[in-house]
DNA sequence: GTACCGGCTGGAACCAGTTCCAGCCTGGGT
DNA sequence: ACCCAGGCTGGAACTGGTTCCAGCCGGTAC
């Protein structure tokens, strides 16, 4: 690789003439210029991303810190922040999460400037502590997925959400119905589970029809988990007549696990999900919907309009959730 | 933040022998190791990862090019990239390419070793030129998804795998079909979708029944692209029986605009995908199964060695598809 | 008592850029 | 003819690490 030395030698300038060059500064001639661009072009050189980072003090990537991005919904917000930084002057770099050890050192890494330009944290929360770190630091750092106090977010109310699932479940008539979510094993933090939780409980006992503790599983945000914490709710003496998956995943897992059964769906279960991700219209399946994709657009969107002008306030965002009934739930036998 | 001099002087030693203590160098005495990483305690110093790779001229991330990253087969191949990568020591991180600029930029950014010690590509096929450049890199590259002379890769046989489809059509009775495919308007290189289309026109001409120019469509690798190209196949005079799409992703698209004309899938129309994706089986589509998650591990797992052990000589692998029968494909009315 | 050896240490040089400062040269004003 | 301003340029210093080389110091051998 040839470095900036070799085009300075090679033009017969000084180093800080090619730099200068690099960087379009009007402080060289014309001619100096188309020379020094004649042997770039020649030698085939290309700056080190690197040294500039070093040298300057700040890199031209956004690092996006999300745990288990194959998820679908976690797909769908990539897709919304890639779109928006593809567009800017910025690179987006990917640093999955997968265990307890990553988060810690993904956060660490977080308050270096040098990494990355910006941040964007998908889903993981921060504890007071960290908040303050990411608060004073230079880099700034935007959350999607979760409500931080003291930072710029975008998020939903998970809360109003499983209230929306639970009124629509008790509007069909459903007295007996179940709760199937994540269990937070790797200390992510992840509490939307636990909101809409809280939100479905709340408006079943509200209508008198109290949530029996039985009825809910946790477990890893996978189909293949709701799938066998289904079995094991089915299995139990007084079946629910419908199920509430936490997201749209899990929702096609607790289907499959019915229909393993020989049951109908709705007939002799409802199931809903959460998300309303891409298959989930095609698959007609009822769901709470988020607006995944324009929420990473409006976290990339927050955070470049924080890089462009550091000292911009920006302000948390919530976006709305709603329920879309398709044919996945009906009236109980 | 702390830099390496702040240590060294705040220990009371010299600079080198604070990175012989962060590097684990037998040659510090156990007092002096104590005292120095006393000092990194209290100070919360963390070497910058950046002058490391600098100074070293390597770094501990292993970069992945991938285009449309968020299409379900990339996510796929990405997880069991990343399932392996985490395994390792090095960082995983994502350069999506959505555009040819962005193609050119990542490949030539390829070859610096400082930016990514190793190097996953996928997708994207690579000209003699650029293949000269990466066999001559410090930087060991893999392709994944496609297969390319003279550096290691994980592919499947396309051809094979279209061949599959036609003779699975023919044998139901079908003699007039369909091809739903990619374009490659932005030049990245794609050839699956061209080999796959080789492969099926091939088995229907040894057959007697070669494929009508006009049943073959091309377009963006989307679903809703998809449902585009099938709806105009659908009005013409004399529509097919049956269509092979070149992706699971795109034959949702085929049967979406099926059922919008009211036609029956598969007593009207037998569409079949490729990939065998994640919620194909639970749809009952029938495709061509290719190992997505298997060839992202595989690939991972080559790259590892090489970085590993420079000289190595690692073979590219072929690995097989299969049919998978379900429920969308049938004989024709 | 001196020479030598080896463990440990400090610091300079280096990686590839950016930026600041000093200095050159030229042109215009007096 | 001389001075000065200003455009352009070269190069040193700096970013934060690693590594090599020289040197110090203690102990052992003769």
């Amino acid at each position: 690789m040839a470095t900036i030395q070799d085009v300075a030698r090679a033009a017969g300038v000084g180093v800080g003439t090619v730099s200068r060059v690099l960087n379009g500064s009007p402080l060289v001639s014309d001619t100096t210029r188309a020379r020094v661009q004649g042997v770039i072009d020649e030698l085939g050189y290309r700056p080190s991303s690197l040294a500039r980072a070093l040298s300057l003090g700040r890199s031209a990537t956004v690092a996006v810190i999300v745990p288990h991005f194959t998820r679908p919904s976690a797909v769908e917000r990539l897709r919304g922040l890639a779109d928006v930084i593809k567009e800017s002057d910025y690179d987006l770099v990917l640093f999955d999460v997968e265990t307890s050890d990553q988060r810690e050192q993904r956060f660490s890494m977080a308050a270096q400037a040098d990494r990355a330009a910006g941040l964007v944290i998908v889903s993981l929360s921060a504890d007071p502590d960290e908040v303050g770190r990411l608060a004073g630091a230079s880099v700034p750092a935007v959350f999607l997925d979760r409500h931080v106090e003291g930072l710029p977010d975008v998020h939903i109310d998970d809360h109003a959400g499983g209230r929306m699932a639970a009124e629509h479940l008790l509007g069909l008539g459903h007295r007996r119905v179940a709760f199937v979510g994540d269990d937070d094993e790797a200390g992510f933090g992840f509490t939307s589970s636990d909101d809409r939780l809280a939100g479905y409980r709340e408006a079943l006992e509200a209508a008198g029809a109290p949530l029996d503790p039985t009825l809910v599983r946790t477990g890893p945000p996978s189909r293949e988990a709701a799938h066998r914490l289904t079995a094991d709710l089915l299995d139990r003496p007084e079946p629910p007549t419908a199920v509430f998956a936490v997201s749209d995943l899990q929702a096609f897992g607790v289907i499959e696990a019915a229909r393993e059964r020989g049951l109908d769906v709705p007939g002799d279960l409802s199931v809903m999900g959460f998300d309303d991700i891409d298959v989930s219209a095609y698959l007609g399946l009822t769901t709470v919907r988020q607006p995944l994709y324009h929420s990473g657009r409006l976290a990339a969107e927050m955070l470049l309009h924080l890089l462009d002008d550091a000292g911009a306030e920006v302000e948390g965002v919530a976006l709305p959730v709603e329920l879309v009934v398709r044919k996945t739930t009906g009236p109980p036998r």
